[in-house]
DNA sequence: TAGATTGTTAATCGATTAACAATC
DNA sequence: TAGATTGTTAATCGATTAACAATC
């Protein structure tokens, strides 16, 4: 079990890393404990030379003639993700899509901690939901000033898109998770990650119009 | 400007097809009609060679020393992509995200007709949602029986994410739009897209712990 | 015709797979 | 030690970029 020395790490990679740590818990939750290689390319439907090499861009994990101990790894690539970093994200919109990402499990099994919403509609202004409280946006500027918010959460209308990030990015945010559909120009300032919904309902309708019975991850 | 050939497109093509869309119809809207591969790779952040490549796979679309007819070559992409083939839609699971869903303008803008939503709960089982009316889960098979329904929005909660897929694909679905975060195994029945907007928060915080101020789209 | 820009071939680059020596 | 499986190098494959002849 060799250390860190973290080469170049591709796109490819680092898109794959989330699902190697998804697979790796279910392994945990079924109290797997050891996996090899080859085992785990069948789970995953990847090759097992693809998963040595996408490992090894961070240091050798697994321990020749036995494989992987698997606490050991997802260990690892959390620590790789981030998921012990304590990053605080806060959600802008609370309409129907903020309070889907608001609902699920998506923070708190990724190791982010969700502080507060924020909207405008004066109903649900200064109250909660899903015990989180909904601030009014005139107070988000105050709001990062006296808290640590790494992350924001953009699920506003289109067309106070731009202008929210703005001001996500004057307040220095570090991270935006981007479902508006408009692409922000913020480079050199904030780390953004666009989801763009839509695309991928065109992407399934080409498949279909193709009759390709596939199955495909977004981001593959 | 030559026609069809259709030669292997790549997956890479494939989800670059629905931005090509995105910046197409925003052209359009600003009521620009002619655009040279080079404008719009500025545009676009790509080379001019790939959108050159890229739409050589599905034929010439462009004039020489004149560039691309804006109207014609996004009439073009639209068909490609299944726009004009009204498929329709179903939404099971009328929580936040199905809700957030069905009220986006995401699929009327890509011609895909939204018919109906599922869910169990009798409070809203019934009752309209958007103007879209929700049946109890019970009639789906009746529903798919008497009505054509090409695609379905799975935004169930996980513990039912596998027993729903498996209804659909034995009522014939096509396609299945998948939010649950789980991996259904319908393969070679139906295709299927997973979303796992988990994953994309987890490439977020890699990014933001090794300060990649970068600007990522899904699928890229 | 001269200028512009495509369609397409060839060159480069990067990512995936195969193979195997190292080693537990 | 013999067997297994990694880490890593080399070979292959595919995708992107560059270049340019074709042509509007």
């Amino acid at each position: 079990m060799q250390e860190p020395k973290q080469i170049r790490v591709s796109n490819a990679v680092r898109n794959r890393l989330p699902r190697y740590f998804r697979y790796l818990r279910g392994l945990l939750d079924q109290n797997i404990l050891r996996i090899s290689s080859f085992e785990l390319s069948r789970l995953m439907n990847v090759t097992a030379s693809q998963i040595r090499q996408d490992l090894n861009c961070f240091g050798g994990f697994g321990q020749q003639g036995y494989g992987y101990n698997v606490k050991y790894l997802y260990g690892k690539i959390a620590d790789i993700l981030g998921v012990n970093e304590a990053y605080t994200a806060i959600i802008i919109g609370a309409g129907n899509l903020g309070r889907a990402l608001s609902a699920a499990s998506t923070f708190t099994n990724r190791g982010v901690i969700l502080k507060a919403m924020f909207d405008v509609d004066e109903n649900i202004v200064e109250k909660d939901i899903n015990s989180l409280h909904v601030y009014h946006m005139d107070s988000l500027e105050e709001y990062m000033n006296e808290n640590r918010v790494d992350i924001a959460v953009l699920a506003v209308p289109k067309e106070v898109a731009a202008k929210t990030g703005e001001r996500l990015a004057a307040c220095g945010i570090k991270g935006i998770w981007n479902f508006t559909g408009i692409e922000l120009s913020l480079e050199n300032r904030v780390t953004v990650q666009n989801v763009h919904l839509g695309d991928r309902l065109m992407t399934l309708c080409y498949e279909i119009k193709n009759n390709n019975k596939s199955n495909k991850d977004d981001m593959q």
